[in-house]
DNA sequence: ATTAATTTTTAGACAAGACTAAAAATAGTT
DNA sequence: AACTATTTTTAGTCTTGTCTAAAAATTAAT
């Protein structure tokens, strides 16, 4: 059995990993789950010891398979409440996180597979994001950060890089969900900013927005 | 902000006074929560510094209007989780308690509150004890244990004394469900056993099953 | 009113998880 | 290759919540 705390180390490795497919650095999980290296060392040492990372000092840690399934059924817990909070309880995308932090930590198998099959399997969450099955495979999708888009390149929003509520809420503000297609009409250089089709409606758009939007591509 | 654990004391120390009516001692709580003695009495220090408790020492504690508050609101969410679980999630009344436990520690008043209203504002748990409102107020019925009714007398099952799946396993067996109509036939002296009609079939109830029901007599 | 039994509290220890400050190892630069 | 900067680990401390064993207070019984 493993505690939040445990939990949300692998958690964190996990998603790390997924973004950098190397060894993860001790650093990379403090900055992460904002605490110290310090505390990051004492953990891993004890992750290691479960067999559910494997370590070396100085080296950095990678999950094992065990580790790798126990991170990814958090994680699939996590999305699937935050499916629930917003498919049936009326939360909007920018106020689930916090909630699903608490929630994805509940220890109860039934529970997880009943919300499942209440909300009809769901594959993503309300962010875009894919949800593991109960085995902890992931399936991807073939996207891209709205940045790399070309003038008239086009495709469907399907997902953000960044969960802030106040990224989130800017979306919400702008009119830009998924689902919706975008339109690249024109990249301006100096600044890399934007300017797009989104219902019609003429917008333009930071890179850093840009950036931190997924589109695929049609 | 209370931890899970100060929470749980809480919740004790509210289902204690709901019964016996006066201060609580420390050992009944260290029994409830099966923990030592030694535990209880740095925690009700603890609590009793945050002004949710009155203790004087040696002579037990019993809740202040704050602390009446927060234990209510544990209580609440409690039973609001147990119906979302029979009622949405296919659990039987018996596999509620557990998952109950750690969902009652969740903090987000908004969730709670769409429970509430998803569940169509429920006023029992599916043992038959009352939710408590937002505020804290428990609302209470005329209810008896089925041992204390006499021959002849009758009643609506409307509640359990005792929650463990052993007991409920045993009532859902003999068909014995709340709603339902129950008349006593005959009691017996010397064991004090009892036997009753419910739907129109004839059972046979030990004293100790008897004392777990609660009726509401008609 | 003592004594005995029980309950409660204190004192000291421990595990989990985090922190600070300092030491050790690694990586980068010339 | 040596020096510096950065990263990581160690050592020691703290808080929360628990425990055991012993002391103190209360209650019960004669």
């Amino acid at each position: 059995m493993f505690s939040q705390s445990e939990e949300n180390y692998l958690k964190t490795i996990f998603h790390l990993s997924s973004i950098t497919n190397v060894v993860i650095s001790t650093n990379a999980i403090a900055e992460k789950l904002e605490t110290k290296a310090s505390s990051v060392t004492d953990m891993i040492k004890k992750l290691s010891e479960k067999k559910v990372i494997i370590y070396k000092k100085y080296h950095g840690v990678e999950l094992t398979d065990s580790g790798k399934k126990i991170a990814a059924n958090v994680v699939r817990k996590h999305r699937l409440w935050e499916v629930f909070l917003v498919e049936k309880l009326n939360f909007s995308w920018d106020e689930v996180h916090d909630v699903a932090e608490q929630l994805e930590h509940i220890k109860s198998p039934k529970l997880i597979d009943e919300i499942d099959a209440f909300l009809g399997f769901p594959k993503r969450d309300p962010h875009g994001d894919p949800i593991p099955d109960v085995d902890g495979n992931l399936q991807t999708i073939e996207k891209s950060l709205l940045s790399t888009l070309q003038k008239n390149e086009k495709g469907i929003c399907v997902g953000v890089n960044d969960s802030s509520s106040d990224f989130l809420q800017f979306l919400d503000k702008k009119g830009i969900t998924l689902g919706k297609q975008i339109t690249v009409l024109e990249k301006e250089d100096f600044d890399d900013s934007l300017s797009i089709i989104i219902e019609n409606k003429k917008l333009s758009i930071s890179n850093k927005i840009a950036n931190n939007l997924y589109i695929q591509k049609s």
